[in-house]
DNA sequence: ATTTATAATTGACTTTATCAACTAAATTAT
DNA sequence: ATAATTTAGTTGATAAAGTCAATTATAAAT
């Protein structure tokens, strides 16, 4: 099996795990929900420029994206005290407990998807991978 | 770095350097075309159905790509003599004229990909991840 | 002070994905 | 054997996702 087929298989196995125990608990999001919110969860000033950068989609489908997801009553915008043209986003209550679901199933996906191997061996993966990314992201 | 991040992290990088390279190509083809070049070259007898399966997607999805891929002279089908329901896929000769540039393209990227690797870390990576998808796919 | 750049939004549009209905062939059950 | 059920593929109608260009408001640079 190829590098290509191996790295492709992985994030379309997982999103299809994903996409079935979110479909399963009803929780009415999308794969680019979670994205979002797992990132605005972590940035700590997150923009809707942020996304667009970090997710590497069109700035139009990030300000529809933050619209629906803001409508939904999951993030709060607020604008930048430094930079009035920057709105900065946030997890609300609910936002933060549809993350905390999410992420529950996650760990329950990534359980299954480590069964078997050794803690050495997922030490390796994300090693390897991080090489990975970083030799992508620099070229 | 979590898991998921780095298996999701590593397909949208190699997804934007692939598409990157393909236009900068003018090969006219997008990923779907990509995954389905390359599936059908490795099966031996593939059907639309089959690439539903490997590619987890809806099957008028993949009806119409297959049309397209047909009209645009990459794909011929042919009735399969053991089931005149199902047709054959394979690729004509400029459809495996445009999967060897592909291929050209993917090696590029790997090679840069894999830059500062040890082959032990290549085997490492691939073994590892083989046994995540057989667990996802075992689940 | 004026030009240029950036963050975000919107309109118009294309592409991609999904659901339901349908045809034809194969399989299973009666 | 024939009737009922599955399966492979196609099509129509929509919905969702993604793209491009233009616009507004603010910030940064000249």
């Amino acid at each position: 099996m190829g590098l290509r087929e191996t790295i492709f298989g992985l994030a379309q196995i997982y999103r299809g795990h994903i996409k079935t125990a979110v479909n399963a608990n009803e929780l009415g999001l999308n794969g680019m929900h979670v994205r979002c919110l797992h990132i605005i969860a972590n940035q700590s000033h997150c923009t809707a420029n942020a996304l667009v950068q970090l997710l590497g989609k069109d700035k139009a489908q990030i300000a529809r994206l933050v619209k629906d997801m803001i409508e939904k009553g999951w993030l709060v915008k607020q604008a930048s005290p430094s930079d009035k043209r920057s709105q900065i986003l946030t997890l609300s209550g609910s936002g933060l407990a549809l993350l905390q679901k999410i992420s529950q199933l996650e760990k329950e996906i990534e359980a299954s998807l480590l069964a078997g191997l050794s803690s050495q061996d997922v030490a390796d993966f994300k090693r390897i991978a991080g090489l990975m990314l970083n030799n992508l992201a620099a070229s």
